[in-house]
DNA sequence: GACTATGTGTCATAGACTGACAGAATGTCA
DNA sequence: TGACATTCTGTCAGTCTATGACACATAGTC
């Protein structure tokens, strides 16, 4: 029993309008200072509402619903990436070249609206450790990839560790770029500075 | 002008009394069903008090206080063992070795108190965030120590990376463990075989 | 003993979040 | 089209964390 498409439609668009709003508001008014009930009524909606469309008032930010698609989407390129690689390159260097293929895109897409919320976390200290977390789920899957590449297991500690300490190496990249203007052409230099670094410091 | 002695130790007591009824509250009811009136009423005191003493409910589970000392003692001596190891060990060999000596020491003070609350913290998902960050903050001290092995600036992003990077390994080595019974004997098996894993994958 | 600094309780309030209920809109089906 | 169920929404009440303001008591100083 296959339930209409109008609801549909309203519930999506609903969504969209509180999102846009949100992020208005938060962008200008910082997120602290910007309350449910501002965002409800800049949306015209209540706020018991905005509850009923977001778990929490930080969920505004990290957006799973586009990012579903997204957030699964960008993992499997990025293990599909990684397998591809050839078995003759170290895990390092493989990495290295995925992200310079891969990372890019992900700032690339949206309207800019992922940057936008990028800025507002980054500029908030107790959402850049859910940001970290969010960013940290993909652990799992790129233990699984090393798993492959060094012919183990992916619950093995080894490439759990592994996936963990490319992961926040990333994360730090990601957070100096940021820090640093966020210029899309500057993001491959980091990447290469800190690969450099990290390849004569594990040898 | 030196204020009296009799009101430290009051404000040491009531501090004291405030933790212990708290931690105790969350091992039994569990974090989110313990209420800050709850602590205060099993403390004697009022909810407002409480928050003079720690400026949030989570504060209690990481209590920079005797931890300060603690803080940076932990770091100190990380780095000082650090920089003392021989020049001919690469960069992971020596933190292993650092490892190995001083991680275990850090639960086996307090009276396992650091360990109770370490439970209480793995068991909610949004102080485990928390609890890495904390863990995270050492970060700075760690990119200085590699700085100086590597010889190269501390604010250069590659140290930095490298010091990130060890330390996620750390924390997912940690948390594999406390999820595996939290034997203390079993905390240098995994060092060495996460370890082992991430020197093969750099090659 | 007078004076000051500090700690505490009480009261009031803001803000995030939740449950319960009623009414309105949307969907299905005869 | 009209009866019926489903879903969405607002309102209201309430919990819990956290903060500011005020008054009172106690500890410290001279």
């Amino acid at each position: 029993m296959p339930m209409g498409r109008l609801r549909d439609r309203q519930r999506v668009e609903t969504r969209a309008v509180i999102l846009e709003a949100a992020l208005d508001l938060m962008e200008t008014k910082g997120y602290e200072h910007t309350t449910v009930e501002d965002i409800a009524a800049a949306s015209g909606v209540s706020s018991r509402t905005f509850f009923r469309y977001f778990e929490s008032k930080a969920d505004v930010l990290f957006d799973k619903h586009d990012s579903d698609a997204d957030h699964d989407d960008k993992s499997q390129a990025m293990t599909a990436a990684l397998a591809n690689r050839p078995a003759s390159e170290s895990t390092i260097e493989a990495l290295r070249a995925v992200l310079h293929d891969k990372l890019g895109e992900l700032f690339d897409h949206d309207d800019g609206f992922k940057l936008r919320q990028l800025r507002v976390v980054l500029a908030e200290p107790s959402l850049r450790l859910l940001a970290r977390e969010g960013f940290h789920e993909h652990g799992p899957q790129l233990a699984a990839a090393f798993a492959q590449r060094l012919h183990t297991t992916p619950d093995d500690l080894g490439p759990r560790v592994l996936a963990a300490a490319f992961q926040e190496a990333i994360w730090v990249i990601l957070e100096r770029w940021s820090a640093s203007g966020g210029e899309l052409d500057r993001l491959p230099v980091l990447i290469d500075e800190a690969f450099a670094t990290m390849a004569t410091g594990f040898r």
